[in-house]
DNA sequence: GGTTGACTCTCCGGCTACCGGAGGGTGGAA
DNA sequence: TTCCACCCTCCGGTAGCCGGAGAGTCAACC
C-alpha cells in the first residue's frame, strides 16, 4: 500500500531539496505521480521513495543526470551494471590520476628546477607507418597503449625495430583534442600495411629535451623547453614530435623510460656571448 | 633570461586553452606580464609558466579558483602547505565517501527489501545536556564524533550514561544545512555544566525505525520509516531524532550498531483491519 | 467566514569555470 | 597590398542546481 506526499514531505523522505525535485520533474527524470491541474502541486507516490534515493546515489557519485536517467529507466539489469561499471572505472581513473597530480604536486611547490639540457638538432624527412587519429586529452594514455601495440607488432612482423614517436597538434594541447599521429619509421621503400598508414614526415631542425621517468612532470619539462624556445630560437610551424626513445612497451620501471621532445624551430641558434 | 610570447604561444607552452588564459586575467588570477594599450594583445612572460602549470595541476585536482588564487598568490610555504593538506584531506573524504556509496549502491541495484519493523512509542518530555549547532550535512561525521565526545566527558564525570541522541531539523536534510542538537538525558534537576546547555526536549508519539549496522544504508532506513507514516500516520510537527543506542563511540564494528530513528506522529495509528 | 501562516507554484537571475562563435582589428610575410 | 593567421571583445550557452520575488493554496483557528 502506498500514500501519496506533497514535495515537501517527499523532500524530507528522500533528502533531496524542492528545488532539485522540481529540476527532476522539469528534466523528465523523476515526475510526481500526479499534478495537480487547477494549483500546479505535486504529488508524489511513497513507492518513488526507491527511485529517489536511487538517483541521490548516483549523485552523491558525481553521475551526470543523463547517465542518471539512463540507468533508472532501464529495467535491464545486465545494461545497469554495464553503465554502472563504465562509470565507476572512469572514477578509478580519475583517482589514479589524482594520486600522481599530488605527486607532481608536491615537488613543484618545494621548488629546485629540474636541470633542463637542450639539444639542437636536423632531423631528415622520413617515411613511416602512422595512425592518425582525433584524440581528446584524456584518452590519450590507453591510445597510445592501443597503438603502439598495433605499431609495434606490424612492425616486428616485419623486422623493423626503429624509436617510435608521435606528432600533436597544437589544438591537441589548447583544446583537448585534436589530431595525433603515432609514427613507427621504416624504409622509404618499404610496403604498405594493413591498418596503417604511410606517412612522410617533413625534415627540420629541431629543440629537443629528453624527459627522463615517469610522466607526471611531463608538462613542465615542455614548459621549459617551450620557454628555453621562446627565448633563444624561432619557432617554426608544424605539430611537436615526441619520440619514445625508452617506453613503457620496453621496461616496466618508469624510472628508466626516455622520452624525447622535439619542438620545431626554424634554424639553429647562434650561441650566445 | 625571458622572453614575452603572446596568448597562442603562451597556450602551448602551458597547454592552458586561450579562452582559460582570458578568464585568468579577467579574474585576476593570473594576468599577462603586459597589455598592447592600442591592440589589446596580451604578451606573456616565460617566467610565468610555472605559475600557470601550478594553477593547471591544482585545478586538474578542482581546487576551486578562489583557493588557487590563495595558493598561487602566498608566498609563504607554510600557508600553502596548509591550504593544500585541506584540500586533500577533503579529497580522501571524499574518496573515502565514493567507496561507502559504492557499496550500498550494489545493494540498490540487487534489489530485496530489508524488512522494516515499525514501532509507536510515546516518549515523555525529559531534559539533557545539549549542544546546539548550525551544521553542514557534509560535516555532520566530524561534528558528532566531536560533540558526542564532549558530551560523554561531561556525562562520565558525572555517573550519566543515558543514551544519547540528537534532533535534526527538516532544512538539514533538504537545504544541507540546519540545525542539530546533540542530546544526553538527565535528571529534571541536573546542574548545568561548561560548554554544554540544558535543553528540555518535548513530549510526544513517535513512530521508531532500528537501523542496523553501518550507516551506508540509512537514508533507506529513513526513505522507508518516512514512507510508513505517510502512509499510516498523521505526521506531527517537530524535528525527527535519532537515538543512538550502540553507537561507534560503543563498540567499533559497525555490524553491531543500532540507531533508533524517531519520527514524530500525532497518535498511535489504530490497527487496520 | 475570515484570517493567519505554512506551504506551494512559476519565473528569473545567478553561480562555477569556462567553451563556442560572431564580428572586427592586427602583425608579419609574400 | 593583400593575405592569412592571429588576436581582441562581447554575447550566449553549458550542468545542476540555488535564491528570491510575487502570487496562489491549504488547513487550522477564531
Amino acid at each position: 500500500m502506498t500514500a501519496t506526499v506533497t514535495v515537501g514531505e517527499f523532500s524530507r523522505l528522500t533528502h533531496l531539496s524542492v528545488k532539485t525535485l522540481h529540476h527532476y520533474h522539469e528534466i523528465g527524470l523523476l515526475a510526481p505521480a500526479s499534478v495537480d491541474s487547477s494549483s500546479g502541486y505535486r504529488r508524489y507516490d511513497t513507492a518513488q521513495v526507491d527511485t529517489a534515493l536511487l538517483i541521490r546515489r548516483l549523485r552523491e557519485l558525481r553521475m551526470p543526470l543523463p547517465e542518471v536517467r539512463q540507468l533508472v529507466e532501464t529495467s535491464d539489469g545486465t545494461e545497469r551494471e554495464e553503465t554502472l561499471r563504465a562509470h565507476l572505472e572512469r572514477m578509478e581513473q580519475e583517482l589514479a590520476h589524482t594520486r600522481e597530480v599530488v605527486t607532481s604536486l608536491r615537488e613543484m611547490l618545494t621548488p629546485g628546477q629540474p636541470a633542463l639540457d637542450v639539444e639542437y638538432r636536423f632531423i631528415p624527412a622520413f617515411r613511416a607507418y602512422g595512425v592518425r587519429d582525433q584524440v581528446e586529452r584524456e584518452l590519450i594514455g590507453p591510445w597510445c597503449e592501443r597503438t603502439f601495440r598495433q605499431l609495434g607488432e606490424v612492425g616486428t612482423a616485419r623486422g623493423i625495430f626503429a624509436t617510435s614517436g608521435a606528432t600533436y597538434s597544437d589544438e591537441f594541447f589548447t583544446d583537448d583534442t585534436g589530431e595525433v599521429v603515432a609514427f613507427l619509421p621504416v624504409a622509404p621503400d618499404q610496403e604498405p600495411a594493413d591498418g596503417v598508414e604511410l606517412v612522410d614526415l617533413p625534415g627540420g631542425f629541431f629543440a629537443i629535451a629528453v624527459h627522463a621517468g615517469p610522466l607526471t612532470d611531463f608538462d613542465r619539462t615542455y614548459g621549459a623547453l617551450g620557454s628555453h624556445v621562446a627565448e633563444h630560437c624561432e619557432v617554426a610551424p608544424g605539430p611537436i614530435r615526441e619520440l619514445y626513445v625508452v617506453s613503457p612497451g620496453d621496461v616496466d620501471d618508469p624510472a628508466a623510460w626516455r622520452t624525447e621532445i622535439c619542438w620545431p624551430i626554424q634554424r639553429i641558434p647562434a650561441p650566445k656571448g
